[in-house]
DNA sequence: GCCAACGTTGGC
DNA sequence: GCCAACGTTGGC
């Protein structure tokens, strides 16, 4: 199992709306960027995803988990593109924000702090545990 | 294949 | 609203 978080922008995808799919959760499309698309390629069902508002929010929000492997993105006319399918487990009792995470030293190597503009990133054990910790959940 | 110019993202 | 960082495009 590999852990992923993933970016949103709450005024166009949110995790309420996420969470109001349900189980049968809802396309992640629309990344445009080889590297996040790349990360998507790599997930695998079960896979779990930190989920994270950026704008004014700028926290980790929720936990989802991958529920279809990569497909085309239909939004995308180029081809070039997948998108996976996700669907809401649940949120952080505590949300996480990026604040706290820059504050703490231990992060200093997180993609989250050192690649502001990847919104799709490989979390790895230490910093997944550390994160839910900090947010209150059981793993 | 290099790189300048330009566009986009996201934190502040 | 600004700008740093980074990705993409297109001319050569």
């Amino acid at each position: 199992m590999v852990f992923w978080l993933i970016k949103t922008e709450p005024d166009e995808w949110s995790w309420n709306q996420q969470k109001n799919c349900g189980n049968k959760g809802a396309e992640w499309n629309g990344v445009r960027n080889f590297q996040a698309s790349n990360n998507l390629k790599e997930m695998k069902l079960g896979d779990k995803c930190l989920f994270y508002h950026t704008g004014n929010v700028k926290s980790i929000v929720g936990i989802a988990e991958v529920i279809k492997e990569a497909f085309l993105d239909k939004t995308d006319i180029s081809g070039k593109f997948v998108s996976v399918k996700i669907k809401a487990l649940y949120p952080l009792k505590k949300q996480v924000s990026l604040y706290e995470i820059k504050k703490n030293n231990v992060f200093k190597d997180f993609a989250l702090v050192k690649q502001s503009r990847l919104s799709v990133m490989k979390v790895s054990l230490k910093y997944w545990k550390k994160i839910c910790k900090m947010g209150k959940v059981k793993i």
